[in-house]
DNA sequence: GCCAACGTTGGC
DNA sequence: GCCAACGTTGGC
């Protein structure tokens, strides 16, 4: 039985057209604790993933992928070139932890923020809660079969 | 571009 | 340990 779960990326950053092409990905730059603990410690090998554009014109659901590798050091947090370094962490104990992910597919049509807010099979999400601001979000079985459903997949 | 909500930092 | 200041997220 995999988890199912709701990541977020920026499409101007990483889109899932940019999924789509590399096939595969590797998960950085998380830099808060609680969705560290849930790459370190719950997303598994075969766990669903939807894939979610924040920050956008039209901010919703577009895409599945799934996961590939469990959590590991984030390379980029020892990197002094990279934007997401990290001076406090030190390689001997990181913090900071991602995944892998392959493309899946994406979405006939995209499922929009304003169309998950407007079901209220899905008002529990924490995606929908106020002031929500987590990148790494855990659904339910049932969230993630209504998010497809409501795509036409 | 605005701004509310939130997490983090750092002085005390 | 408190909390004000600050930076970030992300919808609008």
């Amino acid at each position: 039985m995999p988890n199912y779960w709701l990541f977020k990326s920026e499409p101007d950053v990483y889109s899932i057209d940019d999924l789509k092409r590399d096939k595969k990905t590797y998960w950085d730059g998380v830099r808060n604790y609680e969705a560290r603990n849930y790459l370190r410690d719950k997303v598994k090998i075969g766990d669903l993933v939807l894939f979610y554009h924040s920050n956008c014109d039209e901010p919703g659901v577009y895409g599945i992928c799934e996961v590939v590798k469990e959590g590991y050091p984030d390379f980029t947090q020892f990197d002094p070139s990279n934007k997401y370094f990290d001076p406090k962490s030190k390689e001997d104990n990181p913090t900071w932890f991602m995944v892998d992910v392959k493309f899946v597919k994406k979405l006939k049509k995209p499922v929009l923020l304003e169309d998950i807010k407007s079901n209220p099979k899905l008002s529990k999400m924490r995606l929908v809660q106020k002031g929500n601001r987590l990148s790494i979000i855990p659904l339910t079985e049932s969230e993630f079969e209504e998010i497809l459903k409501m795509s036409g997949e």
